[in-house]
DNA sequence: CGGGATCCGCACGGATACTG
DNA sequence: CAGTATCCGTGCGGATCCCG
């Protein structure tokens, strides 16, 4: 039929992908995403839109340079985020979340709301009797 | 008033878990619930209910007794998942989601989810014209 | 301001051997 | 079967200096 169309040979290639196989891309991809910088980046640009470099680094408590800029080019990369350079001086950069990435943020969001929801419960198992 | 109980005053602790600052508790519980590794043992218990040790390291391919191991005590320390212990010959162990766990099952499902739905995506945005 | 580049410690994580 | 113990490489991540 002219209705197998290329959206659902998408559809049947997609359903192929398993996390739990370690030579399958979607690991890789867990692996990144899966990831402290990685979750409150997106986070924080989920809730607050676009947010420059130095935004970020105060929003993010604890980041170092180094991290906070390997982060953004990796989900740059991927393409879940995009990087926007105005040439005023000095120079203002700022990130923002594609539709993939906030697609994305919905996720991490509820992963970052779970622990924060259920830290007393976390603590209370860990010293008890 | 007498209405400010011990359960309104713990809502309110709640809310002031925030996960950007660096010293705030959930920052760490956040940072052992973005792994890999928890994130596929979850998964996995959530959808098979309670498995064995040499089951889970079946399913998760590519994993070392070591991490295996060091991640089930982390997720049973922090009271996700209870280990039960068998007297046969040998020994049999398996591990099952808590409720605590359970709930936090969804949140990772949805991410390993999001990861082999979206690869494509970010394969075609990775290596691009 | 928004990084790049470099040095470096150390702990994460794999491999192997052994145990109840 | 379900681990524990040990050795060990390496890359994560912080600190520092520098640049446009």
């Amino acid at each position: 039929m002219a209705t197998t169309t290329a959206a659902q040979r998408r559809a049947q290639a997609k359903a192929e992908y398993d996390a739990f196989l370690a030579a399958c891309p979607s690991r890789q991809l867990l692996d990144r995403i899966s990831d402290k910088w990685v979750t409150l980046v997106l986070c924080a640009l989920g809730a607050g839109g676009a947010m420059r470099y130095s935004e970020l680094s105060r929003k993010l408590a604890g980041v170092s340079q180094k991290m906070l800029t390997q982060t953004l080019r990796a989900l740059e990369s991927d393409g879940l985020i995009t990087r926007t350079v105005t040439p005023t001086v000095p120079v203002t950069v700022s990130y923002e979340l594609t539709r993939l990435g906030s697609s994305l943020h919905l996720t991490v969001r509820a992963l970052k709301s779970w622990a924060e929801a259920n830290m007393d419960e976390v603590l209370a198992r860990r010293s008890p009797g």
